[in-house]
DNA sequence: GAGTGGTCTAGACCACACG
DNA sequence: GTGTGGTCTAGACCACTCA
């Protein structure tokens, strides 16, 4: 259908560097949106016309664009066409790790402080958070992390029985709780909150700081497909602590 | 080359809803990840499994598996397999949005005190994060915004006159220099801080808080493909602002 | 009806990992 | 060599939008 002729050199100007075929047709794109050859919200290629200019079948073609879609630079109407998407907001993966891994992949030492380790029962709020009746047993530990000898974060978490029984006997001044629970459950989602607040006395006291220091506080319950795993605020000093992010397409 | 019986009713028991193939393949898939029937790091079933299974083509299987890859749900690598994936962390994506869209979204009042909007010449440490010369101009708004009349955000922001030659003739009572940058430059990348500190005196007047009151303050940086577009310092009381967020696969 | 995207097929060749 | 994923092809049918 197509002439044999069109192999010979159709492709536009992108460096014709040794990738796949939908690769240099998304660079291709990518480049012509950071350039601003089409500014937000106008009409793009079509699929028949990468076709014929990159001399592909459209399947190749629909890849690249659907994966561009999928990373928000475009936007796909069916009957209507492609159009260069409208950036209307800053967004960005925001990862919350595993706080002894964070400390050693900064090449620095982390040290963890046990407060509190035991059985409790839980109060109303506690068990409709965690998902069991009131007056049942559930996990609590208070632990404060240290970073080269400084306090970085007091971490209260309660934790459902059901999702990790044997939460409590692990020894955590060598391991996490985190580390233990992505462990030994099969964590499916998560919620957090992120807000700036005073510490709580109990927790300046734990974290040597004074009672008055700005902290950033987080707030976090995950869950299993079924159940809800645990509930943990963890408490930083706000000089000593920030969350970074960077976004680009 | 497959026999024709298998079109009979090989489908697993997933509910055969009224969705594309590749779709129902990635739910049978995305179902049996969050039962743990294949625990992390266990191998799932392969490419050639699925087209048996379902009855379809190859590139069907393939296109629901690749899906489910840039999900984080599976890995995979050529030559050996595909496996359910490690979640190792939490991560959520991270949305700041035009305060304007925000307070108006929640249904309720916005209001701008716009005290500072002129130019300015750059010192070293500006000029540099910016991108000019040193003593060049820049554009610098000063504004507090108001949900319902109380202040929420205080907003510091230098603009670089070469991505927005227009900005500083905007009615910011009206509009918002974010959503003014948006409309006008095409932005390419972003970079943020979020942290837990005191405002400065200044802030704290202008927001009406006490100046030991913890504020959450969020530090962006946006650039064009070629330049930095400007630089803001959003200071929001830590009583009345948090940033949510939800994790699910 | 013409143009667009959404999806699928039944093959194909390749690179890679393993025994 | 066998099994795996990575990629591509040359068609096809459908649903949608707009004139």
């Amino acid at each position: 259908m197509m002439d044999p002729a069109k192999s010979a050199a159709p492709v536009p100007s992108v460096s014709d560097s040794p990738k796949a075929p939908f690769t240099r047709i998304k660079l291709f794109l990518k480049s012509g949106l950071a350039e601003g050859r089409w500014p937000p919200g106008i009409q793009m290629p079509s699929e028949a016309d990468l076709v014929a200019q990159f001399g592909v079948s459209r399947m190749t073609v629909n890849r690249a664009l659907r994966e561009l879609q999928s990373e928000g630079l475009i936007q796909r109407v069916q009957g209507l066409g492609t159009f260069a998407a409208q950036l209307d907001r800053v967004a960005s993966t925001l990862t919350i790790r595993d706080i002894h891994a964070e400390i050693e992949s900064r090449g620095h030492r982390h040290e963890a402080n046990v407060h509190v380790q035991r059985e409790e029962t839980a109060g109303t709020a506690l068990a409709a958070q965690l998902g069991v009746a009131v007056g049942a047993a559930v996990f609590h530990t208070l632990i404060v992390h240290y970073e080269n000898g400084v306090s970085l974060q007091c971490e209260d978490r309660y934790v459902n029985p059901e999702a990790s029984l044997a939460y409590l006997q692990h020894d955590f001044t060598r391991t996490t709780p985190t580390r233990v629970l992505f462990d030994s459950t099969s964590l499916w989602r998560a919620q957090y909150q992120i807000e700036s607040m005073c510490a709580t006395r109990e927790e300046s006291r734990l974290l040597g700081i004074a009672a008055t220091d700005p902290c950033l506080i987080i707030t976090r319950r995950t869950f299993t497909a079924v159940q809800p795993i645990t509930i943990a605020r963890l408490v930083h000093p706000g000089s000593r602590f920030n969350l970074q992010g960077e976004f680009t397409p």
